[in-house]
DNA sequence: CCGCAGCCGGCGGGGGTCGATCACCCCGAC
DNA sequence: GTCGGGGTGATCGACCCCCGCCGGCTGCGG
């Protein structure tokens, strides 16, 4: 028989792609990890590993299995649920990872709002850079995971979302420059500006050259930041412009169609329907107003 | 998190009610299964357990967490089916229990043909007592287990079954009884005589008495058996009449309608798309000519 | 030459057995 | 009726063994 612990190690080394960073994942050593993969492979009769040079992939059974244990762990997940919510009284702890903007919009209102309505229930809130927060999720290190909807695959069967709000992406424009003071800017009018944008790799950047393209010119890059506040600060520092989410940094609307940035929450699949987790889902949609 | 092997322990508790026959199936010692349920508890923060006198019932959580339980057990057995499903040669042992009419009916021919065109497959048979084949076959002492329908619930979400064929019950007359040789008896006519029939609690024996009701009497019991051999024996030695699968013992077909005995295989859900499995019933299927 | 995967020796603890105890139920004796 | 005893079932404590982890090492590959 299949020991549904070792499908554990499995499913974090299909998450993080190398049998050290699973092993960090798990609180293990990679020795642990890599016995505890021969030992499920030898169990299985199957080669589930492929050692590709210093690294190891997946091979079709192993990914086959993986599936299995996705499977396994939401039916665990769904388990504990409908057990918790067998608890009269809503006590635990919740942890919540978030980028830093949508904690002061929404996670923060809705941690007031729970102070008084559900005092047992204690929200532990982490500021998560974006593109950590679902990996965390995955790990089990956070219950909930506040992040932008194009980290996610809509088809990943290991989550589930719900969208929280929408917001459009802002010009952020230096004291001095021409247009500063306009109520509405056209992205045009920005093609011989310099700008500041995210890092490669991250996802926002892509949004801001794809409205520039949109509009028919390139921007021409001259600082990168993953950081809006420092975003914020180079702008306001006469380095360039800007298009940011609009609660990262204040600025000036787009005219016509603004890019948008929408904001989800995430859950692993099967915690759902988990009581504390309904209960925080709800206080944040009512942060929204919604 | 809840440890997937301790689901194993409460399942085994819920399909046989004791602790001690718990640990009986699973191989362990009753103060294992003991020690293995609290630690469960003390897992997911709740009584699974009610001690009713000197046994334990479980609690309404408890029922919760089996039902989870088997969805789990359900998914690393199709886990393991479709892993299987990746071995090109068919190779490997399928444990099929069966009552004793029904190995000579189905089972045996459908191995004397694997011989041939599965040679590497090995079939080995287990003759059951119908009762016992269900619980052997959760407990994973055998993968498939003929038995009669009646015996299962067609609602169990731990099985899957499919049908094999059906067999009427006939009479079975002493040599000296004024009907035999008949070609057809109608039931009406063994009013006054007396009865072989299964021991209570055997669904074979309501069967009979329902078939004797309908044709407008109550059979005088006087002799029983579970064996249906030795119901045989007994009425030819004279000691009444009987009512049973023809292929059983054979009789005389009864006049008018019949009741029926339908035979099923069943197998463990999530298992019947393991190849070996697919195998097996496939050559079952053809034994019955279907 | 660093970093990662995979052995090997050694250790600790989870989880097993064994034996004893307690609780309960069904008896039959009185 | 009730009292006591035997059988059975659950649980606890003590012990212990082996599984599974760690740490250090090797080998390889980028």
């Amino acid at each position: 028989m299949i020991d549904p612990r070792r499908l554990r190690v499995l499913r974090a080394l299909a998450d993080h792609g190398t049998v050290t960073a699973a092993a960090r994942a798990l609180h293990l050593t990679p020795s642990a990890v890599s016995q505890q993969l021969a030992a499920l492979e030898s169990e299985v009769g199957h080669e589930l590993l492929r050692r590709r040079g210093r690294r190891v992939s997946l091979t079709a059974a192993g990914e086959l299995l993986v599936r299995h244990a996705n499977a396994v762990a939401a039916e665990l997940e769904r388990a504990q649920a409908t057990l918790a919510a067998f608890t009269s009284g809503t006590t635990g702890r919740v942890e919540v990872g978030s980028f830093a903007s949508a904690i002061t919009q929404v996670v923060a209102p809705a941690l007031a709002a729970l102070r008084v309505s559900a005092p047992d229930v204690t929200l532990r809130v982490r500021d998560v850079e974006g593109h950590a927060s679902v990996p965390l999720l995955l790990d089990g290190e956070i219950d909930l995971a506040i992040t932008e909807e194009y980290r996610l695959r809509t088809d990943d069967r290991r989550l589930t979302r719900f969208p929280l709000y929408t917001e459009p992406f802002d010009v952020v424009l230096p004291p001095e420059h021409p247009l500063a003071g306009r109520a509405e800017v056209d992205l045009a009018d920005l093609a011989d500006d310099d700008w500041v944008v995210t890092l490669p790799g991250n996802p926002v950047r892509d949004v801001v050259q794809l409205a520039c393209e949109h509009a028919g010119f390139a921007p021409r890059i001259t600082h990168t930041s993953d950081d809006f506040r420092a975003i914020g600060a180079l702008v306001r520092a006469g380095a360039g412009v800007a298009l940011v989410p609009r609660n990262a940094v204040r600025g000036v609307p787009v005219r016509g169609t603004a890019p948008l940035r929408r904001v989800v929450a995430a859950v692993r699949r099967g915690s759902e329907d988990h009581p504390l987790i309904e209960l925080v889902r709800d206080a944040l949609l009512d942060a929204v107003g919604q």
